[in-house]
DNA sequence: AACATTCCCGAGCAAAACTGTCAATTAAAG
DNA sequence: CTTTAATTGACAGTTTTGCTCGGGAATGTT
């Protein structure tokens, strides 16, 4: 039941653009070495981002990627069908072929909700969302740096 | 995101135990017809039921496999526990090692609640839950032959 | 025009995980 | 003592993952 290292750069990625100040393009070599995450690995990544139409490019010197949309529009769940081929916890669930013999299938009600249930919760959650609380962090660390942790 | 076959063959299998009627043992050759499973990969599979405490093996002729404990008390995220290393969407979230540079991780928090998400629902479902679905479904099917679907 | 920067695209590839198989053994019932 | 069936450990084939590499094409700078 593990994400994909996939959806979790792309989302990491996603939230550095839009951390970016004054909406500039941020270009894959910065977020490279900001998350320390791959330089070539990204481009693959960043090129399913563009296909799904999450970012645009500016290429040249200077260029890099913007979000195509506003932050808020953009919820996780289209981050990661984006990167990742599937959210659905069964094969059956996204009509392939049935799991089980010609019966009615005992489960597969179970992965259908469950596959659901996942979606709801990313699609609740946009890039906006975690750059606030990104930054929410980082105010209270100057505020409170004697406490050491935060809740 | 997808479960893998052990989750979904173990839960189908636990709950043919649980149809069985008074209780018998029922033996992995029957599961395995029954379900097309695997008979040698269903061994694999009730050996980590066994030792996760979720089935009782009785040996010899006209043995098996009976559920260790009442139906209503085997919840499907333990099955998966049993068979399946993790519920946890990211490594980190098993404090494995943290995905990202030294930094408060932007992330965290959101594969954390995934994960918890997940488990609840599955925590919430038990064995009997699905027995009883399957027996419901096996009655209306007499009653609404000419309907040929169900709700 | 030359050059540097950056995105763009496709192929390839090693390691891991997944999905099993096989052989040999032990325990119990009849 | 024979048959049934669980128990164990090793191993193999395939798929997926997580990258790397090599070369291009567009755009801005000098
Ligand atoms: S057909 Fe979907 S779980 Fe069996
Ligand atoms: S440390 Fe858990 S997502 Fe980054």
């Amino acid at each position: 039941m593990r994400l994909s290292t996939k959806a979790l750069y792309a989302v990491r990625a996603m939230v550095c653009l839009n951390l970016q100040k004054g909406g500039e393009p941020v270009s894959i070599r910065e977020i490279s070495a900001r998350e320390r995450i791959s330089l070539t690995y990204l481009e693959q990544l960043f090129a399913k981002l563009r296909r799904s139409d999450l970012v645009r490019s500016v290429r040249g010197p200077g260029g890099g990627y913007v979000l195509a949309r506003p932050a808020a529009e953009i919820a996780l769940d289209a981050i990661i069908d984006s990167v990742e081929e599937t959210l659905a916890p069964a094969s059956c669930v996204e009509q392939k072929e049935p799991c089980c013999h010609g019966e009615q299938c005992v489960t597969h009600q179970v992965w259908l909700e469950l596959g659901e249930r996942i979606r709801d919760f990313l699609a609740s959650i946009s890039i906006e969302d975690l750059s606030r609380d990104a930054l929410e962090r980082r105010r209270g660390d100057l505020l409170n740096p004697e406490t050491g942790e935060l809740s």
